[in-house]
DNA sequence: AAAACCTGTTTATTATACTGAACGAGCCCA
DNA sequence: TGGGCTCGTTCAGTATAATAAACAGGTTTT
């Protein structure tokens, strides 16, 4: 985070992804819909406790609202075997964390993926013998590999080969978040 | 969260730690000295934008100056040992789910654990080598492997070595859950 | 077609966050 | 017993966040 964060784009991206209106979510935040949209379109610097208000009135965790601003631009080519390319995401709205320290990880990787509201995540096959096992810490995804689509709920795991095209959908109006843990094929490379 | 933060003890908390006067912290953050004295006594309503260059001049994430214990998060433990063994537990109040199956994980096994309140898994030193990956579902808990010991909440990741012993605590009144994959030495029997 | 009802924006006013400077308390040294 | 230094707090002025009310644009009503 190097500039102050903006995050009026995010409380209205949250906001209208779940059809509320601004005189609506004034009445859940206490937040006059005037500060409302004066603060969606960045013409203020909004107190703590009026942002803590309005996460409130969106049901989310203060972080999720400032985090989802706070969006890591930094890309990553992490080239085990070969590229593995990974979508920088600021069109798709899906965010997507590195947490393995690569050096205690060997052929482990591991990353937190942050999905906005209706958004996917589009992954072309990996190596044979790549697999993954996902767990939802937030809300709602849809993962499918090949002919088989599953639906995932916070507290679900999943384990699945993904040496096969396959895509983790968020198709709720909420955000969603789910870590990762990636292992590539032993002997491969 | 059910109610307002109140960052101002935090501030102070994280500002003394360091030997820093308001003055220092005022050069350092671009906010007033007085200013500092006001939040930090929790006499005025910060606006985001300050409470992002405190947070600057203090260098820690913003995150950690809402929550409630200023901690900084997500370091790795390191060290080694030996033996293995799991303990099972419904009298301690851990519930572990074997998600895992064997026949695709290899060396991998992902368990999801379940803390009642105030409850604490012990674990032998695994194999040398061993590496466990965990992220917090849902509450909080606290790591100890040898020396370090750090807080998670909902959503941190931690990856540590656990050929040493380590103790996975869930201290708070509610309930905590934790997906944990347990990568075993590569070429250990 | 205009009246009634939405949407989100902009105005005018009040409340207050923020600043620079003044202040009092504690410490060190002459 | 001072002066000179630091510490954190409080004062007065200014900048601006927050509010209520008026506003413009677009749909639905009648």
């Amino acid at each position: 985070m190097e500039k102050p964060p903006m995050i009026g784009k995010n409380i209205q991206k949250l906001r209208t992804a779940r059809n509320l209106t601004l005189n609506v979510l004034s009445e859940r935040s206490g937040v006059s819909k005037a500060m409302l949209s004066q603060i969606e379109t960045d013409k203020v610097n909004p107190t703590l406790a009026t942002v803590w208000k309005i996460a409130r009135g969106l049901s989310v965790d203060l972080h999720d609202l400032l985090d989802s601003n706070a969006i890591p631009k930094r890309k990553f080519a992490v080239n085990r075997n070969e590229a593995i390319k990974i979508l920088d995401t600021d069109e798709h709205g899906v965010t997507i964390k590195v947490f393995s320290p690569l050096e205690m990880a060997g052929d482990l990787e591991i990353y937190m993926l942050s999905f906005d509201p209706k958004t996917t995540l589009e992954s072309e096959p990996h190596f044979p013998g790549t697999e993954e096992f996902l767990t939802v810490i937030k809300g709602s995804v849809k993962v499918t590999a090949g002919e088989n689509s599953t639906e995932l709920h916070k507290g679900d795991f999943l384990a699945y080969h993904a040496d096969i095209a396959h895509t983790i959908a968020n198709e709720s109006a909420s955000q969603a978040i789910v870590s990762m843990v990636v292992r590539y094929a032993p002997n491969q490379g």
